[in-house]
DNA sequence: CGTAGGGTTGAAGAGTATCAAAGGCGGTGG
DNA sequence: CCACCGCCTTTGATACTCTTCAACCCTACG
């Protein structure tokens, strides 16, 4: 299964071909429509490590498709306050948050060298006055974000940090199925510092629960690879010390 | 400056003459436009205080605007752990998070006796096709209910109870100065609980907060009416608190 | 081989959660 | 109209998780 799945994840210059396209824009709609699509977007834009993609408030030009490799959108507020808010993989769309206003709301950054697939928005705007198909599927991949950072509201506010650290490991294993991965070795790209902003906890304190988790035998930590050895476990622990459903 | 700014909140049956339509769907919309878009919508449904207007996993029917009253939005995981989303005020739209998979992803529940305005999602999806513009909006809203959340996990990941507290005090201003009222007595329509849930903290935790608040002269607290006396002391109590913006 | 950046581990301290009890406020019924 | 009851809120004392500060270790890389 390790070598069938890994063949999933070859690209091709089309999205007709690509094997990430029900992950992405061409999800649900026509062989016909797809290959209108493709003829409007640049794949395989190079993006080198800690290099920027956009920066929040450059205005919107494109939006983004990862194609392979990892990046992080960060935000930073009035008073210099820095939040990541979100770790993406191929097939992953960037810049939605960008339609408000036409600019963009964060900044995305190359957590390794990554390739992108460029889309820009005037032209994909135009499109969708004629693909209903395709304006559908941009909705539901807002949408899909929306619901997507609510869960995280919901693992930052209500649980402790073993919890927080054992819903995300298997955040990350369960979006590599998706992609067509084995669920096992995660590779986690980003350093501890950035694991630890994104939950809201210290450094000091995500090195720890995964040592603990380590200790117990839930998974086992080489560098950046994490080896998930017992998912029960994991999930029982993603639960509990998480405070409680309290009243009305 | 009161009275006139009162006169705002006056309601009509209609959304061309609707005082909050530049915060809802009409913005942005021609005049045909909007009487078109007026066509589909049904106004002034009641909500009883703590009555449900939809629930997570219910088939999305409806988007809804609230048209004077408030409402929260709850979600809850496979854990049975609940989190509040939101609270929401006229003018502002419920719904949006159903776009992924036709089903709502949250319940909501009027904190008051409320009002909504329903809007069909087949009618609108129709009429979306014809008018470019109201796409638009749509995406802009979207788009907008995106970088809100953003907003709200930077202040829950990195601000202490005063710093959360202090935020929300100020949001709600905003809000209401946005719907053209005075920005000065803010309504804790919500329980301490649901505040406490909303912001991750625990009920006596706001309550000691916001005893500290009055005591120090920034805030007047009766029962569920706020004055805000010192505006610049919340706002720099909102970020003071505040977590390093660490290292990269 | 030596340095630097990231990661781990340890001890002390701050900020909240938790448990417990008392204090208002509104609603219901006599 | 007043008294009682329940729910929400406030306040206090204690416990615990996580942060903070500090030192050390490891791995990558010139």
């Amino acid at each position: 299964m390790g070598a069938a799945s890994q063949q999933l994840e070859q690209l091709s210059e089309t999205c007709s071909h690509c094997s990430l396209n029900y992950l992405c824009l061409p999800y649900g709609l026509s062989q016909d429509d797809v290959s209108e699509l493709e003829r409007l977007v640049s794949p395989g834009t190079p993006v080198a490590m800690n290099a920027e993609l956009f920066g929040q408030g450059d205005t919107l030009t494109d939006l983004y498709a990862i194609r392979d490799g990892s990046m992080k959108t960060v935000v930073v507020d009035e008073d210099g306050l820095e939040q990541i808010l979100g770790f993406y993989y191929p097939g992953d769309l960037l810049g939605l948050d960008g339609f408000a206003d036409q600019h963009h709301h964060c900044t995305a950054v190359a957590l390794e060298s990554t390739r992108v697939c460029r889309i820009p928005v005037d032209r994909l705007d135009r499109l969708v006055d004629k693909l209903p198909s395709l304006r559908h599927q941009i909705m539901r991949l807002m949408s899909q974000a929306l619901s997507d950072e609510e869960r995280l509201l919901l693992t930052l506010g209500r649980k402790n940090s073993e919890g927080r650290i054992s819903s995300l490991l298997l955040t990350l294993s369960r979006r590599r199925e998706m992609r067509g991965l084995d669920p096992s070795p995660v590779s986690l790209s980003m350093k501890r510092s950035e694991l630890a902003n994104f939950l809201s906890m210290r450094l000091e304190t995500v090195s720890r629960v995964l040592t603990r988790l380590q200790r117990d035998g839930v998974i086992r930590v080489r560098q950046s690879r994490v080896d998930i050895l017992d998912r029960e476990a994991l999930r029982s622990r993603s639960s509990r010390g998480a405070w409680a459903a309290d009243q009305s």
